[in-house]
DNA sequence: ACCTGGGGTTAACAGCCATTAACCTAAGTG
DNA sequence: CACTTAGGTTAATGGCTGTTAACCCCAGGT
């Protein structure tokens, strides 16, 4: 767990440079560079490369799967949960850019144990929008569901590689594609 | 350009790898081993380990945009070259998931001149995409067109890191999707 | 019969990386 | 005041990496 400002400065800066440059084109004396200290320093504050990766990652899905869920269950039909769903991951995506892309691609260099963890959390997650979804589409098996939810997290993570236009506007043409494409009967071809 | 079977034969492993323990991940001796030789008999074939991942996503990219714009074409009205489109790119994606792994996240390892000339090709596409994109959505300046292809991609491209579902099932789930995400009306909130 | 060159080998190299060791403050606490 | 300790420093280490060098084999044209 993060405790001291410190531990926090580090785990922002690294994930800034993990989301440009990749885990393993970042080098510990980069971090420790762009924190104002230099290379093994960053050794009293975390007991490895590795471990700044799986803080910066289990952080991230703990934070989406925790306001994912109150806003879920904040709203009172599940058309309103649907809405806010998509109106958080929009928000998350849109101000943490750097998150998205280190959740997409990173996860892979997390040893045994962080990958669990993490992926426990995004399981989680994924579920909270299952619930929501099966209630508005009971056509769709669980599976499916969350096939369905997978692909609507793809194209909201879509907004850090995507061209940029004024940022309202893109808000409203997410939210309508993930409202469109979940909500789209599914016909057999 | 890749002329003979070795090359194409180390070109289809180490996209494979690339794949599954990213480019740093993959040394030149493991891309050898995997081929049966071993390690600097690459050089033979190629001028180094950034050539090999550059003619990879360079053949990626324009396969896409090569077949991608012939089936567009093919097709006799808007409604179907984009059904075209999407069973084009969808096929593309359950056959290759490695190749959609690696287009997503090992482009910042190309170099100036791999990065320029592979960027010029996806852009290609995606105005396939806008073109048609815009006959049928005309509400959608060429800015937000293009946004809205590329969170389809982002849709799309989401099956290799997806649930397992059966094939055919997910290729019917995802067309839909896609159609709806790209027809559903932007209604400004 | 010769030799040329494509395609392979192993050995060597220089550089970078994550991590550890050893050492140095300076701030608080008994 | 003495002393611990959190949080820095630089130097050293060992491993791995991409690349090059030097060498070898053998198929095929002349």
């Amino acid at each position: 767990m993060v405790t001291t400002k410190r531990q926090q400065q580090i785990l922002d800066i690294a994930t800034g440079l993990f989301a440009e440059r990749g885990f393993h084109g970042v080098s510990v004396h980069d971090i420790g560079a762009a924190c104002g200290i230099s290379g093994p320093a960053l050794y009293k504050h975390f007991s490895g490369k590795d471990e700044i990766l799986t803080q910066s990652l289990s952080a991230i899905s703990k934070q989406l799967l925790e306001t994912g869920r109150s806003r879920a269950a904040a709203a009172t039909t599940p058309h309103e949960s649907l809405d806010a769903l998509i109106g958080w991951h929009i928000d998350f995506a849109l101000g943490h850019p750097a998150f998205i892309v280190i959740q997409e691609r990173e996860w892979t260099n997390l040893d045994a144990a962080g990958r669990k963890e993490v992926r426990a959390l995004q399981l989680a997650y994924i579920d909270v929008w299952v619930d929501v979804v099966r209630t508005l589409r009971p056509d769709l098996d669980k599976a499916e569901a969350r096939a369905a939810v997978q692909a609507t997290f793809g194209l909201l993570n879509s907004t850090p590689h995507s061209a940029r236009i004024k940022e309202q506007r893109m808000r409203e043409l997410l939210a309508a594609m993930a409202r469109g494409a979940l909500l789209a009967p599914t016909i057999a071809g």
